[in-house]
DNA sequence: TAGCATTGTGAACATCTTGTGACGATGGAT
DNA sequence: ATCCATCGTCACAAGATGTTCACAATGCTA
């Protein structure tokens, strides 16, 4: 939206390799000699970072793509409070770390409550600062067994993590980097049907404006790779008014093949195979699926 | 700036139909004080808690189970930052809380690299702790959220909230959104009947305006494909001049099966099972049934 | 039993959602 | 500087879902 601090896209939150990320962080605070310290560490770590000196909305820090923000709440005068919490309902992924002046035990925890991850009272040292944003961010990516997960694989495609890549066979499908991001997600789920929402926020990291298109869009393109890979499945099932869910489905008639094994009794759902085959969308399979 | 930390002050950001789910802390101290204020508030909270007065060993940590670890590294000994180490690389999902009596930058900082989440220096307030704890706690659990959730069982279907639908044995009612929003808030009554009123609210997010009907066309519509899917039990039940209570109940002579016991006394109406066959329409229930 | 109020129904109508193809912006690579 | 890949936004069309309405059926009260 407004302005992009330097390179290129920092990782997704959901997404990263094994060597630690570079962190795109922002101070919002005016106190010029803290900033210049501060500014000097984070310098040396090598982390991009931004000085911002009055209140940005809410939407700009959106558009920051942030790991971290670390901020004065002296510098957001009286709506402090109400512009942490729609930052934090915003935004639920980024972290956020109160660096302030004295302040009572009530402000603190309502800081706390209201979404912010660590609150540091100043004066402080600027290298505590950064090993409180460095164990905030660290929480965030969880499941940073990324490396060791083995292939997974659902009906004829397999989901190689270490290639970012999926895999007809021998054949990549070619994904692009946010349409792998958006099948691992999907194929991670196991089968739950996962909200627009949640698919959204996990992968572009903040929270969905009404009326954005951007996962139906990668839905189709990733579809349509699916689709010409493995003609004969159905991966990506549309639950109107909800979002999506993955599972393998052969559209063979003979048997009904699901990546997940003594699930589904056959005549799961008393609609024939042809309307499945002429729409994406879909009825449920049966509960146990799972 | 100014503000109490008064009862239900600030809601937890995650809040939302999920109960809070019930946290499972340890603090491991000798403080006895410390340790009487923060266990009455937990008690409080209705966290599951317990108190370690001496280091244990990081294998029976991982047994415990727990959300969060508060720890005094006084406690530890000469060994503190090897122990921390080892539990923070054996539970890398497990909260850790450092709060400890006075100490130095750098030793903040080597806690808080070492993988400790926070570090609160002794003395402080209980719910500045406990408030940093849900802090810690709150991220790692995101993803969860609706899917943690059993599946709900009343008669012969099976609601199922991760797949935001309900089946009978292998087969999906094929239920919509607000058709699954009702019947999922209805479940979730037991058996307690819900007004009109309560129900539109919950499910539109407004107050119902006086001859809106959209309640009763919902219902109709889920009595329709339970109907179908299940036709040997009824499971909405209208209470005239109030609203609708759902509990399955089935229509086979020889014996009136309740999936809430004790709810409905027998021979609850003096109706002869044949009239409930015919209408749904139903009488209140004995007082206690509420 | 009559009469009014409440609820059940079916269908028409209004909205909202999703699938799709194309386009312009952006950033990196050649 | 130019070319290319990727992304994200639009506008449109086809469907699905949600709302409203008129009327029938049922319940409650006098």
């Amino acid at each position: 939206m407004t302005d992009s601090i330097t390179a290129g896209d920092v990782a997704a939150p959901s997404g990263q390799g094994g060597a630690a990320a570079t962190l795109r962080i922002a101070v919002l605070d005016r106190d010029s000699g803290f900033i210049q310290v501060l500014s000097k560490r984070l310098d040396r770590l090598g982390w991009e970072h931004r000085v911002l000196a009055s209140p940005v909305p809410a939407d700009a820090v959106v558009a920051m793509r942030l790991s971290a923000l670390v901020v004065d709440l002296a510098v957001l005068g009286p709506q402090a409070w109400e512009w942490l919490e729609r930052l934090c309902g915003a935004l639920p992924d980024l972290g956020i770390v109160v660096c302030t002046g004295p302040s009572t035990v009530a402000q603190r925890v309502r800081g706390l409550r209201l979404g912010a991850d660590d609150w540091i009272t100043k004066p402080c040292h600027p290298e505590e600062v950064i090993a409180r944003v460095q164990s905030v961010v660290r929480r965030r990516r969880r499941p940073s067994g990324r490396a060791e997960n083995k292939p997974v694989t659902a009906g004829e495609v397999e989901i190689r993590s270490d290639r970012f890549q999926a895999f007809v066979g021998a054949a990549s499908l070619d994904l692009t980097r946010r349409e792998f991001e958006l099948i691992e997600l999907l194929a991670a789920a196991e089968g739950r049907v996962l909200e627009r929402e949640e698919i959204y926020s996990r992968l572009w990291g903040y929270t969905m404006v009404r009326g954005d298109r951007s996962v139906d869009v990668f839905v189709r393109k990733l579809r349509q790779k699916l689709e010409k890979a493995s003609p004969r499945w159905r991966y990506i099932h549309t639950h109107f008014g909800i979002g999506y869910r993955f599972a393998a489905e052969s559209l063979d008639a003979d048997r009904v093949d699901v990546d997940v094994p003594a699930s589904v009794p056959a005549g799961w759902d008393g609609r024939d195979q042809g309307e499945l085959a002429r729409t994406h969308q879909d009825r449920q399979l049966a509960p146990d699926a799972l």
